[in-house]
DNA sequence: GCCTGTTGGTTGAAGCTACAAGTAAGACCG
DNA sequence: CGGTCTTACTTGTAGCTTCAACCAACAGGC
């Protein structure tokens, strides 16, 4: 038996469905245009500008950015090419690889930071009044305890 | 001069964005799963099943699924394939093309939407409270406002 | 030291989306 | 009518993601 959705259930649900289907896009675009870069390429690029010696293991950097191992790979490759990331295997684990954001790297996050930062706000934060803006952290934390019942992205990063 | 965001702003976005991230694969991979079809593709049947004559020309059914026409153009080309779908050029418009359910198509959608439906209550929904998807609605309405200003996505739809 | 299994990562092929270009029909105008 | 513009699609190409192998390095038992 199904229980199908309510009229008030179904119109969130509709209007979140049209907001996951527009907002990639947007941020996308406005990072394409102003910095070439996707935007899982500038957040791969801003979680190693946090990192510690600005350095990550694949293997975190994969769950910082929640992305398969695979995907990972083929954009670090791309992002070497272009002289953003360096990478080099671990001393401590033969098996793993560190990937390194390299100065041109730093440069680049911190030239598009600025942008993408005001673009966040203009299209999301700024849409809302300080009340809705907790009621969306509230919101996301509750479907994210469903989705990502691991916590991988929300929790303390360890490592 | 950069705006950075607040604690509160940041927490909200940084797990938006996750949801952003996670949320499309979740209802994805159940779709493929059971019914063989990606959550757009569902979607473009859907569409076309609530539509009278299940029939809608491209450009319509392009702007309730928000997608270009390129897009579409491929999707329903791999859906007629299938045969799921039948095309079939406008009578009214030497232009326009029509894109119609066929039988099978519509009992592929009939089979598949349960689960979907059970999928997005179970995923998002029911991780809410009443008060949390009224919330929600209005959240996304505000930020719907900004990056579909025209309202393509939310308009009562016409033709 | 071997064997087995696990972990960490890379690679290649397949499929989907975006962008750019092209086609064809309608609309407007003299 | 002829010319031009717009609309409605389709098609081809490039780039990214996914999936399925694959390989190398570690770890534990014997």
């Amino acid at each position: 038996m199904t229980t199908w959705l309510t009229d008030e259930e179904r119109v969130a649900w509709v209007r979140l469905a049209a907001v996951l289907e527009l907002l990639p896009g947007v941020l996308d675009t406005q990072l394409r245009r102003d910095a070439d870069l996707s935007h899982f390429e500038y957040f791969v690029l801003a979680m190693l500008s946090e990192a510690p010696e600005r350095t990550l293991r694949m293997t975190s950097l994969a769950a910082r950015t929640n992305a398969t191992l695979p995907r990972l790979s083929h954009v670090v490759r791309r992002l070497e090419d272009r002289g953003l990331v360096r990478r080099f295997p671990c001393p401590q684990d033969g098996r793993a690889t560190n990937a390194q954001l390299t100065e041109s790297g730093w440069a680049t996050v911190e030239a598009a930071a600025p942008g993408h930062v005001a673009n966040v706000r203009h299209q999301v934060i700024d849409a809302l009044d300080a009340e809705q803006v907790r009621q969306l952290a509230g919101i996301t934390e509750a479907i994210l305890g469903r989705i990502d019942p691991d916590g991988v992205v929300m929790a303390p990063q360890r490592n």
